[in-house]
DNA sequence: AATGTTTGGTGACAAGATCACCGAAAACCG
DNA sequence: CGGTTTTCGGTGATCTTGTCACCAAACATT
């Protein structure tokens, strides 16, 4: 049992290809809040997340950011590696969010693997499509959905299984690439209608049904 | 001399990769406005654009649509490729703007030319490199260029060598994924200032300088 | 306890989106 | 050709979102 069996598109990996991927890669631990890779830190390797989580976001010259996705434990940063071969000066940057593990397969590999392997050659254009179709959703997202319901929505993907969310009205402003007084305002419309309590750093939802019925509509 | 030649990134394929390329593919020819991909027609080729462009763009369930970006002759459609591995609910689609001609490489050549040819990844990894990281810069105008900007931006861009620009009011919303009144009032105070004249169908840039200086700004 | 920092609240205003509607220009068609 | 339809653009009202300036409470630090 090793690493790759955590990456469903690589269990199929043909013992020799299994083989020469462990011997060619190696595993890297990155302490919470890393920037991995960003303006003038291109990775040199690619990274197959086996613990914790990669925020992937943007800045503008204003000072605005926004969060483009996120890397989850299984997941790769494909994108990343395209980027870094041929723009430099693009302006995305990583960051571990949480403690992380991670394998990091140094370019050559990740050429030879590509090569060698269909099953990999799968793997790493499902990666993409994945990525790419998130991407797509950003876009019409930000240029086409209501804020109130993109925060809504944002609410209960962070509250996961709780229904509690330990966020700043500035970071939320930054996951929707909005403006955090304009956040505080609909948290307050939500609080007035008693969807939601709130206090310093936390939200607490208290009514679930009703927030994800204005993110039907 | 073929037409691997018109693609910088393919002319430095060995000779015997080559002729598979040449003899694996076809060259189709498309009328101008046909849908090429779109949902529930997903494109089974890897096409590059010998001749005219191709335009990606999406429409949100409100019916308002955006610009994603464009395919020039001597570039390829490689997200599209990816984009039809996994997820087939995407709702991009693209579009032929004029009389098109393109090569069409089937997947399965697609596949044996990644595996056998360096040149042949280096070429589809920097293809996608340059579509990810305009796809970034797509994200950060919406998010946080304002409109003016972008409209001025965007007349510069389409008056090419030129001082006209041949478009309606809602297309140049949907390029960048606003509304045809915001244009309309914006192309206004435009003419107000004495930057733009405007006839139906037609914009003709009376003082490009200050236009770019907007820009700038 | 005094101080600095982070977080959130607020008003005023600007920019952009939406809705409903209208009129003029162009295209179409008998 | 004249009449009809379609496309294109203009406009006011209103709502949403972003921006700026500033403040107060909560928390952290010493």
């Amino acid at each position: 049992m090793s690493w790759i069996d955590q990456f469903p598109g690589l269990s199929r990996l043909p013992e020799e290809i299994r083989n020469y991927l462990l011997s060619e890669s190696n595993i890297v631990a990155v302490p919470a809040n890393t920037v991995i890779f960003g303006p003038g830190k291109s990775p040199e390797n690619l990274l197959l997340l086996l613990e914790g989580t990669v925020r992937v976001q943007q800045t503008s010259d204003t000072g605005r950011e926004i969060v483009l996705y996120r890397v989850h434990a299984g997941e790769s940063c494909v994108l990343t590696t395209a980027c870094l071969l041929a723009y430099e000066d693009y302006s995305a940057e990583g960051i571990a969010e949480t403690q992380t593990r991670a394998v990091a397969i140094p370019r050559a590999a990740f050429d030879k693997l590509v090569s060698d392997s269909v099953a990999f050659r799968q793997f790493v254009f499902t990666a993409y499509s994945k990525r790419i179709t998130d991407l797509f959703l950003v876009i019409e997202e930000i240029a086409f959905r209501r804020l109130d319901i993109r925060l809504a929505h944002k609410l209960i993907e962070l509250a996961g299984d709780g229904d509690t969310v330990s966020s700043t009205h500035q970071k939320l402003a930054v996951e929707l690439g909005s403006a955090r007084e304009v956040i505080s305002r609909q948290l307050q419309e939500f609080q007035r209608r008693g969807w939601i309590e709130q206090s310093r750093g936390t939200i607490r939802l208290m009514d679930r049904d009703r927030l994800s019925g204005l993110v039907q509509s």
